[in-house]
DNA sequence: ATTGCTCCTTAACTGCGGTTAAGTTTCGGG
DNA sequence: CCCGAAACTTAACCGCAGTTAAGGAGCAAT
């Protein structure tokens, strides 16, 4: 029997692999090792749940997993992980941009319509929405073949002061937060200027759109990511 | 332990029930004995899978079952199938008219979204589509308290000749069928005229919308079913 | 009344996705 | 170097929803 790229690999993928796939790429960003308590805390599931479906990821050469060690996608779970984040984020798109959903209430139910989603029902909604190519919070959509645009952006703890530019995506799911941050503007798509910070990692004096001024504790701000607009691409580098 | 209309009754029903409980719904108009093997047969499942989930839907009080007899939906069943199938006509409309589908394609789809619909989606949808009265097919949409509106209507088959009105809706899910009416005008809203009736079942003629004239065999003029709209409401009845 | 066929139900098993309880591995100190 | 805690895996369950194979009910016709 072959092994590589298996036959069985594109279709008959359930609903709950999806979930599973895709939660390992968005901890290990589709390079790290991922521990499988991770996996599992993050879907809520307990661990002995993770570890057999790891198994069953891996008999379908979805994911390669060393025991104690992690799991790492293959590249054909890559793309199905990247299959099912589009389908999460196109849904969540639709959710925000047709029924008028708030973006902080967004997060749960997008989980749930992404179960009725079918190949067909998923591109009608792109082109109703005209083929978006990011989801509320500014991630991007991978495309149809599962390629996920990379975006050069940092969050907005590592930017120097002075700087401006456009904020590019919003890294959390806590409703507070992101009804705090749509109130004030600091929305993706908004330009900001970093006025001033404080040292010892203290509050950020930002201003976004040209128009009001907001203090930012520390929190928030790594919660915001942004694009730097200067000439020389000065990469505070990051962890 | 208590048995009438046990508190365990609104929430906490899978989809599966659901689907079981519209079609028994479905099956038997809500007032018939409704035998297992039919249900099975309707929603293309085995006979001992659809018994055992009849038990399951007998221990919570939704039908009520006499082996060799049949199933009926208690008054709890009744209002859970018609939230079900509201749920199911909203996600008919809801492809129709807002993600552009045909009528035609639509029943299978219906139920892979109907899934992903939460109350709250549900909701949304609803007033989207400014509250919707019918599914694309001209059934009643239940309301939201488990409601069916009753519609006077009647097969085209025993409506008497000369007589006009409106078509209300269209019994098929026949994909080339709907297609077909869709294309010669024969939908629900649309105003009829039975020109003639050939004899011993034979073809009608029938106008639409005052304009073209068509002939309608008896196969497919027993799936229109029509509003007559003269004073005196002569019920050919169908028994 | 018995036969026999069809319809319906029960029995026994499968796979998925979840659980808790009970081992193993691994790794950082003492 | 070894020991113990934390991380991870295995074992043994449960419930849901499906299957096929086998058994009992009901009824029509001899």
């Amino acid at each position: 029997m072959p092994e590589s790229t298996s036959p069985a690999t594109f279709n008959d993928i359930s609903p709950a692999m999806r979930d599973y796939l895709a939660e390992i790429y968005r901890i290990g960003m589709g390079q790290l090792w991922v521990s499988t308590t991770l996996i599992a805390e993050q879907l809520a599931v307990s661990g002995p749940a993770t570890v057999r479906m790891v198994r069953r990821l891996q008999e379908r050469g979805l994911v390669e997993h060393l025991p104690y060690k992690g799991v790492q996608l293959t590249p054909a779970g890559m793309t199905a992980a990247l299959l099912a984040i589009r389908r999460h984020r196109l849904a969540e798109r639709f959710l925000v941009d047709v029924l008028n959903f708030g973006w902080h209430e967004v997060h749960a139910e997008a989980d749930a319509l992404q179960k009725g989603i079918s190949a067909t029902i998923e591109d009608r909604m792109d082109a109703l929405m005209n083929f978006p190519t990011t989801c509320p919070h500014g991630d991007p959509i991978p495309s149809k073949s599962g390629a996920m645009p990379q975006i050069d952006d940092r969050p907005l703890t590592v930017v120097p002061q002075g700087a401006g530019g456009i904020i590019s995506r919003v890294k959390t799911r806590e409703t507070a937060k992101l009804e705090y941050l749509a109130n004030t503007g600091l929305v993706p798509g908004a330009r900001y200027t970093l006025k001033a910070r404080a040292p010892f990692n203290g509050p950020l004096r930002i201003c976004v759109n040209g128009g009001a001024e907001h203090i930012i504790g520390n929190e928030l701000a790594a919660a915001i990511w942004v694009q730097v607009d200067t000439g020389k691409s000065e990469t505070a580098r990051h962890d």
